[in-house]
DNA sequence: AGGATTCTGTATCGCTCGCTAAAGAAGGTG
DNA sequence: CACCTTCTTTAGCGAGCGATACAGAATCCT
């Protein structure tokens, strides 16, 4: 049962990731036709007739993304038996996502369209709405760990949420701007440090600068 | 002592602000001539004869930018009292200033040049290098705050600023996707709760969610 | 006044962008 | 084999990009 017509000469998954890459480090608007169909190998109509267009072969690349790269996000904040584990998961498995070789660095939702401009806004909001779910799947954890005990009932769920989450995406910059992996791993010792009832605050904590487990 | 030849009929300044404002929202690459010309009320061999060439707008811009609502940051860090301060003033003051009305949110160095592109390599270089120059003065204030005797020798101050920065720049990505003021404001608590001999740690902060001074 | 100088508006330039028409090539199916 | 279908290639479309040539207008200096 195999299809009719001249089959297709290039494998379409490994063409997919290469324009991934390309979008990770240019962004939307900075990757061009031309860039993508080179590290692709392919050419325009045979990317048209692959992917549709342009868009579309971003938001096919952005899945792959959250699928072979991002995908610590979401697995830690969903199957981590406590929160605090699921937050000190998602952020430490970022930060060493982000600095591994063979790719840009950094996070490519974060970074692939920061700017919104009438041409990209579909796909602004498609990247933001991407963020938004981290946000609230972060929230949602931690109000699990209220609901079964981990967490006392008088912590504020949003501020705690907002405070992991401005450390994630503050990471990303962080790593774009090439500082090292041990550097983000204290990071996130200290902000782990002020995890609610942790006991001793943050001052024992930096004064023996722990290394990462 | 006026100049000779035909004077300008624009005032400078107001379209220089008007470029930093479009240069904001937009960044370098999706600030467009035309877009920048309408804002600025001026056409384009106009805006050559007054600014040289897109990148030289846009440093401009930038500097004009740092003086007028990033002052905030280096006078935080090189006139608060004591570290502490320093440290508290940059990420309100910061905070107040993303969500100001009559401008984009978040912070224009981090925004407007996130991904580097062979055409605008040196744009990015321009920004990454102010924003190293924050992370430097970061820390240079709280090897003073060790100097001055607020902070104890033994603290690590490589990694609180690498946490502060990290917070710093998480902020203007909370800003631009549309974080409330006061979010931010509770995320800056959770952030000095866990200063350096604070004493009672973070879960006694996150429980009474206090408020700004 | 007359000339020198500098700014402004019109009308482009060459280039790159995302995208596609048209023809040839490679497979299946009779 | 002829025929149909689908992919690949070449070539180029219209639009927008950053940047400018040129002529006219406005000011100063002599």
């Amino acid at each position: 049962m195999s299809p009719r017509g001249r089959p297709r000469a290039f494998d379409r998954e490994q063409a997919l990731t290469q324009a991934m890459l390309v979008f990770w480090e240019r962004g939307y608007d900075g990757a061009s036709l031309a860039e993508l169909t080179a590290a692709m190998g392919i050419k325009p109509p045979s990317l048209y007739a692959a992917f549709g267009d342009k868009e579309s072969l971003f938001r096919e690349a952005v899945e792959h993304y959250q699928s072979a790269h991002g995908r610590h996000t979401m697995r830690a904040l969903t199957e981590e038996p406590t929160a605090r584990a699921a937050v000190e998961a998602m952020l430490r498995n970022n930060a060493c996502a982000y600095v591994e070789p063979g790719h840009p660095k950094g996070c490519m939702v974060v970074l692939a369209a920061t700017n919104c401009t009438p041409a990209n806004a579909s796909v602004w909001e498609f990247l933001a709405a991407s963020r938004d779910n981290v946000r609230r799947a972060l929230r949602e954890r931690l109000r699990r760990g209220v609901e079964e005990g981990e967490l006392a009932a008088t912590v504020d769920i949003d501020a705690l949420g907002a405070l992991y989450a401005t450390v994630f995406y503050g990471l990303t910059m962080q790593a774009r701007d090439g500082v090292s992996l041990d550097s983000m791993m204290t990071v996130i010792d200290l902000a782990l440090s002020m995890w609610p009832g942790n006991g001793g605050g943050a001052a024992s904590t930096v004064d023996t600068a722990p290394s990462a487990p």
